[in-house]
DNA sequence: CTCGAAAATCAACTGAGTTGCAAGTATATT
DNA sequence: AATATACTTGCAACTCAGTTGATTTTCGAG
């Protein structure tokens, strides 16, 4: 996916060690093809290598902090994980009601109607997570 | 908020019994002026009487799959709710990054978007969530 | 090499939501 | 009314993603 980010000398500019596990979280991410759980993350990590857990979490919850990396809140409970590198612009999600799976969808314009979703005046608004639900093609394939 | 809605008719229609517990649900829900979380249902319902949380829930959970209600995955672990009647149509939501609180929003057209969110050929949308996160007007003030 | 800070680990915890089953209550049937 | 049946509520124990605090390990500056 972004082949283009060094993701060391990104570490650098936020003044973080480039250590082992961290680069392996930003690797992952890098190479997925849709937002992943923090547990996918952690399995994949440990194809590598032996990690605990908590150090995942922290480093996610680290690099979201960061701006590095976006939490996406699709369904309770379970967080999903994405790169928000420069070629990774924010975008809408679809997910599938049957069996959960997460795409990402195209960038949209939001233009004309950013004015209308800021609500009361005074409130700052700083960013529109879009969520599509429905049922994905390979399950509607199946019904 | 929805003065207009016959809760007893509502649950007969659904082929439900109106029990004081779902009546209770669906007027603190009818009376809110925001989503509210499970807890703050079951304290609001405690106020009145006696009820186990795992009523609550179980209620919230079926209204839900019936559409009676909507519930919205706002961020992670902690859902909220808001009544699915015809007076309340779906609409965006807004969430303040410091005092978490939830504001409803007007809803917005989408129109022109709807085609681009559908995502790959083949998958059926079935519905879009808009959440907008910010800093609200009360948090601003006080910064 | 030495030492302090940053990073990783471990075990124990948290808490929203869930499960299974027993007990209670309303509704249908006789 | 009495009984059978289905629906509703309660209770206790559980799940599991995520968190906390304390301890150990690793790393880089001096
Ligand atoms: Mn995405
Ligand atoms: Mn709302
Ligand atoms: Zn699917
Ligand atoms: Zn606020």
């Amino acid at each position: 996916m972004s082949d283009r980010c060094n993701f060391s000398h990104w570490l650098a500019l936020e003044g973080l060690r480039a250590t082992p596990v961290r680069l392996a979280v930003l690797e992952i991410l890098g190479e997925a093809l849709r937002a992943l759980r923090a547990q996918e993350i952690l399995e994949l990590i440990r194809t590598r290598r032996r990690v605990n857990k908590v150090t995942v979490y922290r480093i996610l919850e680290d690099f979201t902090r960061r701006g590095m990396v976006r939490k996406l809140s699709l369904e309770g409970r379970v967080n999903h994980f994405e790169l928000a590198c420069e070629h990774h612009p924010p975008h809408p999600h679809f997910q599938c009601q049957t069996c959960r799976e997460v795409q990402c969808l195209e960038p949209v314009a939001l233009n004309q109607m950013w004015t209308e979703l800021r609500g009361p005046v005074g409130n700052r608004a700083d960013h529109i997570d879009i969520k599509v639900e429905g049922l994905c093609h390979k399950c509607r394939d199946m019904a």
